[in-house]
Parts: C-alpha cells; structure tokens; sequence
DNA sequence: ATAGATGCAAACTTTTTGCACCACA
DNA sequence: TGTGGTGCAAAAAGTTTGCATCTAT
C-alpha cells in the first residue's frame, strides 16, 4: 500500500500537526519520487513549487515526518542523513542502485533467526537492526 | 586474529604511505579501544598524547585507513561518521549496544542465501550490504 | 484568539582545501 | 634531497537556535 500525500495529510493532522502550504509541498515532494533525498536536495525541489521556503522549514518537516515514522533514513553511498518515504507498512529495508540512487523496498528480509542465534552467543537484547543492500539496478547493468 | 600497530604499520608502509608519529599515535588510539570513536573522538584521544596534532590530520589519516579498509564505520546511535578498527578478518558485522556503545564483532553473519532470493526477485545485481545490530550488552541489562 | 509554524539571521559543528613548512624514506 | 605529511587558517557545507511575524485551527 502506498502513502499518498493524503494519507500523510491525515498522519500529521491525527498528530496535532497543521497543514501548511510549506508542509503539503514537501510532502508533494516526497511522495513524488523513489529517490532518497538529502534535505539540501529537498530544499531545492520544493523551492520550484514554493521558492520563498527556507532550509529551516525543511529541517523541522522531515523531522517531523521522521518522527511520525511517515519517512526513513538511507546510508547508502556515503550520505547518512537522506530521507526516502516509508512505503511499505512495517519492517523492511532498502536496496539501493550506487548507479541511479533508485531505492526498492525489501520486504521479504526474515533474519529473525540470526536474531536469535546472536542475542544467544553474545548475552545481547537484541532491539533492533540495520539492513541496507547496495548493488546495480536492472537498468544501470544494461546502459553501463 | 587482532590487527596490532605492528600490522596496521606495516600495511601502511606496504602502500606507500609514511610512519609518522601522528600516524603512530593515531594507531594506537584505534587499536586500544573497542568502542566507535568520531574524528572529534580520536582527535580527542591523540591530542593527549600529541597535544599539538590537528582535527586535519585525523581526518587524513581516517580516511587512509578507511580506504585500507582497516577501519570501518559505525552508524548506530545517529551518529553515522564514527570509526572502529575492522578487526577479524574477512567480512563481518557489528552489534552496538545502545547504552555504553561497546561493539561486537558478528562473523557468523550469512545473508548470501536472502541476497540471491533478493537478486532474483528485483534484478538486482548486488555488490554489498550494511548489516548493523543495536542492542543491549549483558553488562548494561543489568546495571539498567 | 492563540498556539504552532515560518523565515531570517546568526551561531555552531563538521568537513574540506590552499599553502608554507617540516620530516620520513 | 625530494615527496609526501602536517598544521594553520580560511572556506565551505551542514545543522541548530532565537526571535519577530504570520497563520491554520
């Protein structure tokens, strides 16, 4: 299922958020591509739609929508702080092109398993983890 | 197998790189301590021992050992710049715990089968992953 | 009406670069 | 001795904060 903008509309309304023009176009802006985006590459998007908005703005919105879980973070080439819509419902993880930075969601991932096995050899509650696949789409292996 | 000063040095001097005493002691800070360290973490570490190095030259020499692949990168905690000696050999993982920052090593990681599953499904021509654990050490399940 | 949101400016942090000087090989 | 390394300073990039103003509710 996606997340269309809105639905988002409703996530930020049922959290107290207001809806501004600022907001409605980032979220435009999120929900329109399958690119993760720093919020420099944000700020420049949005601008074309709404030019007077400041980076600040930016900064608090994908703060906002990373809190509300309605975003999720990319570490994929480099860049650790580059945002993507959470398009699935639930767990999964990223698989991103290091040719075109597309991103596909994995949904499939089951490591459950290795969960268990490491909490047992190491004494650790495991909480958490973080799974990100790096590789060449289809499209990039073809044109090189 | 525990990368020492001796081994990094020689891996150093084996790729034409200097044996500087800024290196030494940045050398000796990685490998004396099992936690992630930032290169505001290291300078920190290193200036106490070299008062007079510069945060410059901890990036340089970071990034040296990085492209040696000697160290590698943590990201758990927010915190997605921050260095830990890359110590058993071959491919592995870490499990970060999220209250006093200790890592462990996973070596029994084996994902191959689940990249090949992901590989057929999306097409994908897969060249790596990030696999990164965040949990609680038995230490800190104790103290709380 | 009012609490929350925005935008500007400034502060701050992190990272990179240019350049003169230094020291390892 | 010569090239690569260092440190300073400055620039650049990224991020946060304070505050006056505005606006969605």
């Amino acid at each position: 299922m996606e997340l269309t903008t809105g639905k988002l509309e409703k996530v930020l309304r049922d959290n107290g958020y207001r809806l501004t023009d600022q907001r409605m176009a980032v979220l435009r802006v999120i929900t329109s591509t399958h690119d993760h985006l720093t919020p420099v590459d944000v700020h420049r998007r949005v601008r074309s739609a709404y030019p007077t908005i400041g980076i600040v703005t930016i900064y608090r919105m994908l703060d906002v929508l990373f809190r509300l879980k309605l975003i999720c973070r990319v570490h994929a080439q480099g860049e650790c702080r580059s945002y993507l819509l959470r398009r699935p419902e639930g767990h999964h993880h990223h698989l991103v092109c290091s040719s075109c930075g597309t991103v596909v969601d994995i949904t499939s991932c089951d490591i459950t398993g290795l969960e268990k096995k490491i909490s047992r050899q190491t004494g650790f509650q495991i909480q958490g983890h973080l799974l990100e696949f790096q590789g060449l789409c289809h499209n990039c292996q073809i044109t090189g």
